[in-house]
DNA sequence: TAGATTGTTAATCGATTAACAATC
DNA sequence: TAGATTGTTAATCGATTAACAATC
C-alpha cells in the first residue's frame, strides 16, 4: 500500500509520475505534493475534510517514509525558517487562535508573507485558499517535518558556565530534545548535579551515547578539546554536533555541523555598527569644520 | 586631501570616477578598489612595496573615512565570514607564519578558496600574486573592516545561566568588546559580582548606555521581557542589539538585530538526522520485509 | 624565466519577492 | 456570488564556484 504512491526518483519526477496533474497540483490526493510521506489516506486527520484538532495528534497518524527521496526538495533556507513558523503558531496556539492567514503569520513571525507560502508550499498544500492555515495543523505538519514528534536524546560535553546555561534552557525539553547526558573532564565538576542529571567524566563518552542512544552531541568546551570530543563521538556513529567552540571542526562525510559563535555575532553587529555610526561610539576627535562629511581619526594613541 | 579622492555615488561609480582602469582594476593606487577607505598614501604601511609588519600596526595608520558610502559594497555573507577568516589568520599568527596561501587560508576557515578571494576582493587587493596573503597585514585590514580596531562598550541585560556565560566568555575582550554593565531585574541577583562587574538593576539600564557609552545591548533575559528591554534602549539611542530571549524583536528602522536561538539550531539538526537516519534513534518498530526501502512507524504510543 | 597564486570573469545556482490565477 | 487568501509563476537578486588572465 504504502509503495502504491512511490514514484521514480529524480528532479521533478514526482508530479510526472502521478495520473493526472493541474498547474501543477497533484491530483495523488494523499501524497502531498513536495513531500515523501505517505499518508494514510483513510486517516481521519488526512486532509481535505475530516481533520478533528480536538484528538491528540500525535496518536492518530500513521506514516510510511521513503527515505532520502523529496528530502532534498526543502531548501536549506527553508528549514531554517521552519521552527519559526513553528514559535509563531504555539504563540497563537496558546491564545486559542483557530486558523492564521499567511499575512499574519509572515507578520508573527518576522517575514516576507510571500516568502512563508513558499516555504509553506514545500511542505504540502496544507492552507485553505479564502481561509488561511489551521493553525493545529500547520504546528503538527511542521513538527513532523522537523523530526519534532520524536524525542532525541541530546548530550552535552563541557559544563562551563555555558553547558551549564544550555542544561537549564527551557527551549529543549518543550521541543522534544532530552538532555541525556553531561560530561565534563574536570573531576571538580564531575558529580555536580545540574538540571536534575549528574554531571559524568568525559571517559564515558563512548558509553553514555551508545547506552542512551544519543543522536545529537553538543560541543560547549573550550576550543582546545573540541576536535577530540568532535573525533570521539563521530567514531561511534553521531552525525549531528551542534558546537559552541570557537574552531573549525574537521568531520568526516556525513556528518551535520552546526556552529554558534558568539563573538562572531557581535563582529557582525561591529561592522555595520561602525557604518551607522559616523566614527563609533568613542570619538576622542570631533568633525573637522570641512564642507566634505569626513571622519578624521587616528587609530591608537600616538601618531 | 582626504576628498581628493572622493568619487560619486553610486553603483559602480568609484571605478569610472577613476583618472583610469586596466581590466577592471582602479588606477587610483591610493583609493583601494572596493573600500571607502582613503589611505595616506605616503604612510609607509600602505601597499604595495614599503609595508614593514615588525611595527605595531595600531599605532600606524591615518585613516579618513567616507561615512555610507562603500559599506553597501560589502555583501552580508562576506561580512558574516570575515571573523572565520580572522580567527584562522590569528591561528596562523601564534604559529609565526609570515604569508599565507588563499588555498591554505580557506581550508583552516572552512570555506572555498575561491570563496575567499572573492570575499577578500571586496576589500581590497590585499594580497600578492604568486606570493600570497601577509598575514599580519591581513589581519589588520579585516579588524578595521569590522570595526575591531575600536573598543566596543557592551552592557549585558539579563543575568541568568546564559547572561553569566556570556559574561565570562574570554572571546570578547580579545576582540574589542568590552562588557561595561551587567543589568537584571531580580534584586536577589543585584549586587553579585561576575567576571569583575557588581550586576545593576535594570532601573539603571538608561543611565548606564548613555554615561558608559554602550552602543551594543546584549538581551539575555527570559522572553516576556525582551521586548520591554529593546524598547528602552532603542529609545536611547542603542542601534545594535544581540537577541538570546526566544521572541522577534518590534526595532524601529535603522536598528540592527541579531538573533542566537538555541533551540533553533538543534531543530534544524533534528531535520537533517531524521533524513540521515532512516527512521530516527528511537524506532520501536522493524523494517517491513517489502522490496521497497519503506519505514513504517506509529507516531505516538497508539495505533 | 618558470612556477605560483591572486583577482576577476562569467556561468550557475539558490533565494527572494511581487503579482495573480486558482479556488475556498 | 463576492471577498479573501492560497499556491505558483516568473522576474530579480544575491551567492557560489570553476576557470584563467594577470602578474608577482
Amino acid at each position: 500500500m504504502a509503495t502504491a504512491y512511490a514514484a521514480p526518483r529524480g528532479p521533478d519526477s514526482r508530479a510526472a509520475a502521478c495520473p493526472g496533474t493541474v498547474n501543477g497540483h497533484s491530483l495523488c490526493a494523499p501524497l502531498h505534493k513536495g513531500t515523501n510521506l505517505d499518508v494514510n489516506p483513510s486517516h481521519p486527520l488526512v486532509r481535505p475534510g475530516a481533520y478533528r484538532p480536538s484528538v491528540p495528534l500525535e496518536h492518530r497518524l500513521v506514516t510510511r517514509r521513503i527515505p532520502q527521496a523529496r528530502d532534498r526538495g526543502i531548501p536549506d533556507a527553508t528549514v531554517a525558517r521552519l521552527p519559526l513558523y513553528l514559535r509563531a503558531l504555539n504563540g497563537l496556539s496558546e491564545r486559542a487562535t483557530l486558523t492564521v492567514s499567511s499575512e499574519d503569520l509572515a507578520a508573527a513571525a518576522g517575514v516576507n508573507s510571500a516568502k512563508l507560502r513558499k516555504d509553506l508550499s514545500h511542505l504540502g498544500s496544507y492552507g485553505t485558499r479564502g481561509v488561511g492555515y489551521d493553525v493545529q495543523y500547520l504546528i503538527y505538519q511542521i513538527s513532523r517535518e522537523l523530526g519534532l514528534t520524536q524525542d532525541w536524546a541530546v548530550a552535552i560535553v563541557g559544563v562551563g558556565n555555558l553547558g551549564r546555561a544550555l542544561a537549564n534552557y527551557g527551549g529543549f525539553a518543550s521541543r522534544g530534545f532530552r538532555i541525556a547526558g553531561l560530561l565534563d573532564a574536570d573531576p571538580a565538576v564531575v558529580g555536580d548535579q545540574i538540571a536534575g542529571l549528574v554531571v559524568e567524566h568525559t571517559d564515558a563518552l563512548e558509553t553514555v551515547i551508545a547506552d542512551r542512544s544519543v543522536s545529537i552531541v553538543v560541543i560547549a568546551t573550550p576550543a582546545a578539546a573540541a576536535q577530540h570530543v568532535c573525533d570521539r563521538v563521530t567514531a561511534v556513529g553521531v552525525t549531528s554536533i551542534l558546537n559552541f567552540a570557537p574552531v573549525v571542526l574537521n568531520v568526516p562525510d556525513g556528518v551535520d555541523v552546526r556552529k554558534v559563535d558568539l563573538s562572531i555575532e557581535l563582529q557582525i553587529l561591529a561592522f555595520h555598527e561602525q557604518r551607522k555610526a559616523s566614527g563609533g561610539p568613542i570619538m576622542a576627535e570631533e568633525w573637522p569644520d570641512g564642507v566634505e562629511p569626513v571622519n578624521e581619526r587616528s587609530i591608537g594613541a600616538s601618531s
